[in-house]
DNA sequence: GTTGTTACCTGTACGC
DNA sequence: TGCGTACAGGTAACAA
């Protein structure tokens, strides 16, 4: 699952890969993937010189000598060089001097292109990293959502998925679906402060492999040994040693500890 | 405007 | 062994 240090730790291997490299041809084998890309045709892409690869939450944005192509990996997205066809490739871009394969078994992922930047991408919140706290706290203060789905939504801050929600309100002492309003000051601005630290952590360790989630190399991440909840239903909670439950907030997975959330 | 639910998609795990 | 079913979740569309 490509959350924020997943999608970090692929832009930081694509870019020195890419950057300066031309688009020598394309190849599109799914419409799934491109159902957010109805602005222009595959054409647009040929003969574009990469400028940048940047990361905006989990999208990938890569600039371009005139527009963007933006992908994102969505649940099994995942982006290798020069290996061979499987049934899962989507697209193949071509490069002066590399191919760049598009898998992705469940076809969550998109890849879309365009003159400018799309509303997906532009209405996304700022970053964790760059947030000021108090308008964090502010955020939170005015929805009355589990503070579990807010953390979930991209326009409050961008990047945050399942598993990096659940370690960062565990790290936090937070119930999970504590309404977001409710929380004070303290106790957000050490959520944002705990969000922080586990991306952080994980961003160095190449992020973490549930499932699908491969760096370009093909490797797994390692940070999912880490993991203090997510995962570890019924496992003793590594502070209290209570067993760790799984519920379901904003219908998704939701993994805590009973008796050190509160 | 916010909040909650459903659909999209397919490999995997599980029960019978 | 084999089959059917539930489940995983990022995002968008929808209903309330």
């Amino acid at each position: 699952v490509p959350e924020l240090p997943e999608v970090e730790t692929i832009v930081r291997s694509l870019a020195p890969r890419l950057e300066g490299r031309r688009i020598r041809d394309v190849q599109f084998y799914s419409r799934q993937v491109l159902r957010h890309c109805v602005d222009q045709p595959p054409d647009f892409l040929i003969g574009r010189r990469i400028k940048k690869v940047d990361r905006r939450g989990k999208f990938i944005v890569i600039s371009l000598d005139r527009g963007y192509l933006v992908i994102h990996l969505g649940m099994t997205g995942q982006v290798l060089f020069d290996t061979s066809r499987t049934p899962y490739t989507r697209a193949i871009i071509a490069l002066d001097d590399s191919t760049l394969m598009y898998e992705d078994t469940r076809m969550f992922g998109t890849i879309e292109w365009g003159e400018t930047l799309t509303r997906r991408v532009d209405r996304l919140g700022p970053e964790p990293f760059d947030i000021e706290r108090e308008e964090f706290y502010d955020q939170l203060h005015r929805r009355r959502a589990p503070i579990k789905a807010v953390l979930l939504d991209q326009t409050v801050v961008r990047g945050v998925g399942n598993i990096y929600a659940d370690e960062a309100l565990f790290r936090a002492g937070i119930h999970p679906r504590t309404r977001a309003a409710r929380l004070r000051r303290p106790r957000a601005f050490r959520l944002l402060s705990e969000l922080i630290n586990v991306l952080g952590e994980a961003i160095k360790h190449r992020g973490s492999s549930v499932s699908d989630y491969r760096d370009t190399e093909g490797r797994q991440g390692e940070f999912q040994g880490f993991h203090r909840v997510y995962g570890r239903e019924g496992e003793p909670c590594i502070v209290c040693g209570k067993p760790i439950r799984r519920i379901v907030v904003g219908g998704r997975g939701t993994h805590y500890c009973t008796q050190c959330q509160r």
